[in-house]
DNA sequence: GCCTTAGTTCAATTTTTATTGAAACATGTC
DNA sequence: GACATGTTTCAATAAAAATTGAACTAAGGC
């Protein structure tokens, strides 16, 4: 687990210079990061995604990049991310090439998104392996307690599978 | 974020020999591992209490050791987390020094549990932060759209950290 | 069709997090 | 109250995850 954190729980200062960023992209920036962390997303990509809520309007690559002062692979990949799961939206002017980038309008339904996609596939997973302890067990022979236990785990297992899609619609993307 | 998972996106073999175990142990050892992965929490945690979930009865510190040849460092702290975060319980036996431990009732209760104390102090710290960004937006001239945006992430802070609280009385340690 | 610009990929590296194990500390027992 | 046993602590180490950057690929514009 994380090292017990003496000081500064939260929002330790940022490992390079951020002096492009006004302190309200900073602060702003830290509790993306924070929240991030908690849902197991990485720091840039939480910083991307904070620089694009709080900006007046789309930014393009090179922006992202000269604003938060990572490397282009981080970039690129972030953005990736948070493509992936429709968290931002692409602003196409004619005539010009590159892309702009802007957050799609629900933070919410981004965050219940991202969830899912991390839940969903190990409830699904699990219910054979569930089975197939409890099986095992019975056959050889455990106690009822455990054996109670394993079907309580395999109920709550099916019951999160099958209440779990409605949090949201599925998206057009799977 | 973590490695794109190329091959068996779980339940990757275990790391070490931990030929003590039975199949149905490590299965739903790694079914743990996987559940405890997505709650941030480390892998020999939920091994420990896995162990713990499948047991007939009550295991004491040495017997969660060897079982998992782990380190007595590891199973000292793994046992410290699953107490602070009342996931186990201590059976104690008059004239035994030696405790031994069992899953408390409800893991529900534990995984939410798990789930505020990460989460509620995050929201709680975030409230005067998100009242400094707004201000400090609205102060140096922005953009409707972000000051919406922002004030929108402020409206739903605040609505979580009441509706939080009611996901689970609080707990005695807390 | 070539050239420039925009973006991606991925092996190497850095950073963070988890685990180990030996020394220190507790706590019952005689 | 000294001893043995059981547990914790924490600096060192190993493992996992994030980030970098240089080489590569795609996609317009001309």
């Amino acid at each position: 687990m994380k090292p017990p954190a003496k000081k500064t729980p939260v929002a330790r200062p940022p490992r390079r210079d951020s002096h492009r960023l006004t302190p309200h992209e900073l602060e702003l920036g830290a509790f993306f990061v924070q929240m991030a962390g908690i849902l197991g997303v990485p720091r840039s990509v939480a910083q991307i995604y904070a620089l694009l809520y709080a900006a007046d309007a789309a930014l393009d690559f090179d922006q992202i990049q000269a604003k938060l002062g990572m490397s282009k692979g981080s970039v690129s990949q972030g953005l990736k991310f948070l493509r992936d799961h429709e968290m931002i939206l692409a602003v196409k002017a004619k005539g010009v090439r590159r892309e702009r980038w802007e957050p799609t309008p629900s933070l919410a339904a981004s965050m219940v998104n991202l969830v899912r996609r991390q839940v969903l596939p190990a409830l699904e997973q699990s219910t054979p392996v569930l089975q197939r302890v409890l099986d095992g067990a019975q056959t050889t022979g455990a106690s009822p307690e455990v054996l109670e236990r394993l079907s309580r785990l395999k109920r709550w297992n099916a019951r999160a599978l099958e209440l779990f899609p409605l949090m949201l619609p599925p998206s057009p993307g799977g």
